[in-house]
RNA sequence: GCCAAGGUGGCAGAGUCCGGCCGAACGCAGCGGCCUGCAGAGCCGCCUACCGCCGGUUCAAAUCCGGCCCUUGGCUCCA
């Protein structure tokens, strides 16, 4: 069983083969950093963040390449505001710090280089020169501009053709271009003494004081930190074009070499029937999101859609993802609560649940082959909860083997491959509060022992107010944090 | 206009590459039953699908082919 992926380049489902048998090569499109990150980013990071974990598990090492677009006119249009920064590079530095804490937040695997754009000038300096070199790039009026009509392939990608396409850029300088589809390498600009003002931060550069192009920053960076030809480039459906097409053309010009072996695109997350977006204001912050809902409860809603198919976001379609995160936990909760409880000498066997574990382990790796099925896999782990929530329900005596498979299978899938924190850590604090509630619970026995129910219902409303869910049972009263 | 991706039950969303295990997964909402002092959780069952429309290929189609309708994204910064 091998894994299998869509490559936009193709438009088909491939056989993933890296270039070395033994590693993965990952370039993830990062962020624009001029604003919060809102669900739409997160949906990204997060399926981004579970390929990696499952390449990792099928045991490439994985050299995984995140940037930061710090230099961008959006950044410069904050400047000023609140507290945000008087220059592009405050901005860009003030909104880096506020993304690398939500993606924290998310529980996402870091990056091996998170590079930034503003650290990579000479390196985009010096593949612009090659491009001019090489008869693809043309200066003009102190920019310069990449002729598509140079590099045969042009549109590969995106199946656009050069001439069928409207023009790239601004009005201003469509003048100064060969061919209207033609796109800036580098852009003339007046410099600013405290690297502000209308035209944001200037270099200077072969062609006099300017800023990078729009699409450059992206093949310096990676080709800086992972070499000419990368296994993966992933990012968002909304990039193909222009932005992966003018990398592809910038690149392969530039090397003579394939830039990506696998184009991967995380469709987009949609409410009210268009996309979420910055622009569009109809978002919801990812910090937004994880403090009313949880880390994982965000997760378990950003997996339960295949990352190449359009999610829908609303109340509902959220509210039904903590659902379905709770019924995983309390699974997991009870397999381990079980596996405790019981002798491991004991000879007890339940083939259902055995075959259960099985069964759920192989479908799982079928789905994350099958091009990261995520919303399979994560149905595959929701029906041993099913198997565990019989094993409990029907049996005097547990069978210790399933069910310590059963926990193991659920924190290498469910934690270490998809990323959900299922064990709290149990500090010295959160046992105390342990304790705590335990107390509560055996007061709140006693009044029900002298049917004093009343009462006992009180407490358990109480507690409820304060997070703490309780849940009779046959062997006494259980509860959970919320 | 051009390019791309979609239309599956009340909602959401797999399956479509490689036709038969799909009388359509996992789940949410709702209803009934079991359990239970009650509630919740859990378990069992129902709601629950003529898979956008029309035609074709085939012993067999949600899945392949053709046409049509509709939606979304890209062509401008955008995950």
């Amino acid at each position: 069983m091998t894994l299998q992926v869509t490559n936009t380049l193709s438009g088909d489902r491939e056989p993933f083969e890296p270039q070395d048998p033994d590693s993965v090569l990952l370039y993830y499109c990062g962020l624009t950093v001029s604003d919060f990150a809102h669900l739409g980013h997160a949906r990204s990071w997060v399926h981004v963040d579970v390929m990696h974990r499952w390449l990792e598990h099928v045991g490439y090492d994985v050299r995984h390449v995140e940037n930061f677009t710090d230099v961008n006119e959006k950044i410069v249009a904050r400047t000023g505001e609140d507290d945000l920064g008087d220059t592009e590079s405050e901005v860009a530095r003030t909104f880096i710090g506020e993304v690398i804490e939500d993606m924290r937040s998310l529980n996402l695997k870091r990056a091996e280089v998170y590079p930034r754009v503003s650290e990579h000038v000479p390196e985009i300096v010096d593949l612009v020169e090659t491009l001019i070199e090489k008869g693809y790039a043309y200066e003009s009026n102190g920019s310069v501009y990449f002729d598509v009509t140079e590099f045969e392939e042009y549109g590969k990608l995106s199946n656009q053709r050069v001439e069928e396409m409207e023009a790239q850029g601004e009005e201003s300088e469509r003048a100064e271009k060969r061919n209207p589809a033609d796109f800036a390498l580098w852009k003339a600009g007046e410099a600013h003494p405290d690297n502000a003002g209308p035209g944001g931060q200037t270099w200077d550069s072969p062609w006099g004081e300017g800023r990078p192009g729009w699409h450059i920053e992206c093949s310096a960076m990676s080709m800086t930190h992972l070499g000419e030809t990368l296994d993966v480039h992933v990012g968002g459906q909304d990039l193909v074009f222009p932005h992966h097409e003018n990398e592809i053309a910038q690149s392969e010009a530039a090397t003579g070499e394939q830039f990506a072996k696998y184009w991967l695109h995380v469709s987009l997350l949609e409410t009210g029937g268009e996309k979420m977006s910055s622009s569009l204001e109809n978002y919801f912050t990812v910090r937004n999101a994880v403090s009313e809902f949880g880390s994982n409860a965000v997760r378990m809603f950003l997996l339960s859609t295949a990352y190449n198919s359009r999610q829908t976001y609303s109340e509902e379609t959220l509210s039904e993802a903590v659902e379905r995160w709770e019924r995983l936990e309390r699974g997991y909760d009870r397999a381990v609560e079980a596996v405790d409880g019981v002798d491991a000498r004991t000879k007890v066997e339940d083939g259902d649940l055995r075959a259960a574990v099985a069964d759920a382990r192989e479908s799982f790796a079928g789905a994350m082959n099958d091009d990261f099925n995520t919303r399979e896999a994560i149905a595959a782990l929701l029906e041993l909860v099913s198997a565990v929530n019989r094993h409990v329900d029907d049996r005097e005596t547990y069978d210790y083997r399933a069910l310590r498979d059963a926990v193991e299978a659920f924190e290498e899938l469910g934690g270490e491959v998809l990323g959900f924190a299922l064990a709290d850590d149990a500090e010295g604090d959160v046992r105390l509060l342990d304790e705590l509630v335990e107390l509560v619970l055996d007061v709140r026995e006693r009044e029900r022992e002298s049917g004093n129910y009343e009462r006992a219902d009180d407490l358990r409303d109480e507690l409820a107010a304060l997070g703490v869910e309780v849940q009779d049972t046959d062997d006494g009263a259980t509860f959970r944090i919320e």
